[in-house]
DNA sequence: GGCCAGGACACCA
DNA sequence: TGGTGTCATGGC
């Protein structure tokens, strides 16, 4: 299984180049972008994070202070706004209460402790909680979302109800817990997906055909 | 004009 | 545990 999904990645990368994700100045634009971003696409987000930033509140004791009726003004263009803005709330009121507005703080938990921590909040589930593990605290883990499942279903490694617990089994057992590893291989597989495997029943006249189960 | 995006939660059986 | 309804905009 290991071989199996290097050879993906490699295909992936040589394919694609380097994602260089999180497209995010800072780790507390990656935790925004990332609550912003759930079922929504990210060209989306991105008005909406300008919006903030242009309103010079995008931190976590500007988004502290505001009503939670302005942020979801300003947040307007990601979609779903009014529940976004409590879900921003709940963070940075945990963050402020628990950690005094440190990220630095609440990155210095262990990574099992702070998976548990981000769960815990409002509107932070799984991907949410290991997407800002990964990708703002930079801790190894692997980040599932809709586009891996698609992806290593029809290749063949899973079934296409795998839960998201399987998934990111079937990738932290098999590959070494190394960030950077992981931060590019799921940047990848979400470029893959935009581009290819979205409307493909299986992986005809991708970059990941010769690694298909289901052909030949 | 319908479909869908880098989900999470409440509620139900 | 698993299935369904809800939250909502913007691009194609």
């Amino acid at each position: 299984m290991r071989q199996e999904l290097e050879q993906i990645y490699h295909s992936l990368l040589d394919h694609y180049g380097p994602q260089h994700w999180w497209p995010a100045d800072e780790p507390f634009e990656v935790i925004i972008g990332a609550i912003l971003t759930q079922s929504t696409a990210w060209t989306n987000v991105e008005k909406a994070i300008l919006n903030l930033k242009e309103a010079g509140i995008l931190s976590p004791a500007s988004l502290n202070r505001i009503p939670v009726g302005e942020l979801a003004d300003l947040i307007h263009p990601s979609g779903y706004y009014n529940a976004k803005a409590r879900k921003i709330k709940a963070f940075v009121e945990r963050l402020g209460e628990s950690y005094g507005g440190s990220l630095e703080r609440m990155f210095a938990l262990h990574i099992t402790a702070l998976r548990r921590e981000l769960l815990s909040i409002y509107g932070i589930g799984q991907e949410t909680a290991d997407s800002i593990i990964l990708y703002a605290a930079r801790k190894p883990v692997f980040v599932v979302d809709a586009y891996t499942g698609r992806i290593v279903a029809r290749l063949g490694l899973s079934t296409n109800k795998a839960s998201y617990t399987a998934l990111q089994a079937l990738f932290m057992d098999h590959l070494p817990h190394d960030e950077k590893l992981y931060n590019e291989y799921h940047a990848l597989l979400v470029r893959h997906g935009k581009e290819t495997c979205k409307r493909s029943p299986l992986c005809h006249h991708c970059c990941l055909s010769d690694l298909c189960r289901f052909h030949g």
